[in-house]
DNA sequence: ACTTTGTAAACTAAAATAGTTTTCTCATTT
DNA sequence: AAATGAGAAAACTATTTTAGTTTACAAAGT
């Protein structure tokens, strides 16, 4: 049988709920209800495990994302629609799995060719390009910066240790910062769909 | 200088955002930009420091029970803002650190006169006296069974091992759970306070 | 100057956990 | 029915973490 998916569906689930550390082999294989020995067969060891846990992540959320691009009106629907599943995704990512995965990161060149990228989040040039042909963003920004900045602003917005959840409620972050810094981009149409938009969501 | 109190407050914050095992001694000290060794000055060992924690998160979430308790007109004007302030309290607190607590727990006999208790819905059986009295709850009811109940039934609402936040959540959970378990025990009027309430609260 | 209070960092000892190996079992194939 | 293979179960090792200690040192108060 070939376990590969089910176990990566359930250790990505883990995952993020726990933390990546706080999860142990063990753990995932009595969840599972399989032997660890199983999960060795499978990927060489727990680094293997977490990149496709992280790969499987990103494809999901693609998915998603190009869904939501497609149904969507205009860019500024789709972004909104976009912030409201980013929101639940957050809610769902334990703090542990964030720190977890920065920790990970600052293992500088751990292996090379591994790349351990942020799983969500990862907007991508065609929403800004998309936006400036239905001029809702101005002509003059740099495509490439902005895409750069706006994942910056959206990965920051659920840094824990940025805003403590004592203090802010993740949610209003994200939408304050990102929306604030989506206007700064914004022609004059883009603001009117903004305010729309954020008056019908609230 | 007496750090006792700053420690505290911020083990209990990183203890419940990311959980206990994750939260090194190093970290705590890092985050509180002091140095380990102040720490064990205070607390003997991480075990008193969590002991500390725990009381300290008890006899908060304790006053901010008399104070709701105090300034409601009824028992169940009582309760749906308990279940609100609860609501936002898990939240806060990672799978995790629950995840931690129950190790902790099956960790019997750690140490006699240790008791590991769940800080949070320590609810008391003063409510439920008052519910009697105020003539929302029926009479026939065994004061201590009920309590216990209570207790259970809001801690089994936020176990993630039971209800994954994947298929729901949380608060809700606890609202139709706690509520329905209400609703058993509740007399006529009770009944009709408590749908008053929950149509008012959504 | 000396004591106290705390920092910084190196250190040790103990615990936890990744990863391995061995043995056993059940099911499928030949 | 014997052989093969896939996986369970559990014991084991080696590595890594981390709790907790010790040491050397610095600033501040007396």
């Amino acid at each position: 049988m070939d376990y590969r998916q089910t176990i990566v569906e359930e250790a990505a689930v883990m995952f993020r709920t726990y933390g990546i550390r706080a999860v142990t082999m063990d753990m995932l294989a009595s969840h599972l209800g399989i032997s660890k020995r199983t999960i060795y067969e499978v990927f060489r060891d727990k680094d293997e495990l977490l990149q496709g846990v992280l790969k499987w992540m990103r494809e999901k959320q693609s998915e998603t994302m190009k869904k939501i691009f497609s149904e969507s009106e205009n860019v500024i629907e789709a972004i909104f629609k976009m912030l409201d599943m980013m929101g639940n995704h957050f809610q769902k990512m334990s703090p542990a799995f964030q720190m977890d995965m920065k920790r990970y990161h600052n293992e500088i060149l751990r292996k090379p060719g591994d790349q351990v990228e942020f799983p969500y989040s990862s907007s991508n040039s065609e929403i800004i390009k998309r936006g400036i042909r239905e001029g809702v963003f101005r002509k003059d920004i740099d495509v490439d910066i902005t895409n750069k900045c706006m994942l910056e602003v959206a990965k920051m917005s659920n840094d824990k240790t940025v805003f403590p959840s004592d203090d802010y409620v993740s949610k209003d972050v994200v939408r304050t910062f990102y929306l604030n810094y989506l206007r700064g981009i914004s022609t004059q149409k883009g603001l009117d769909l903004i305010n729309l938009h954020d008056k019908k969501h609230k």
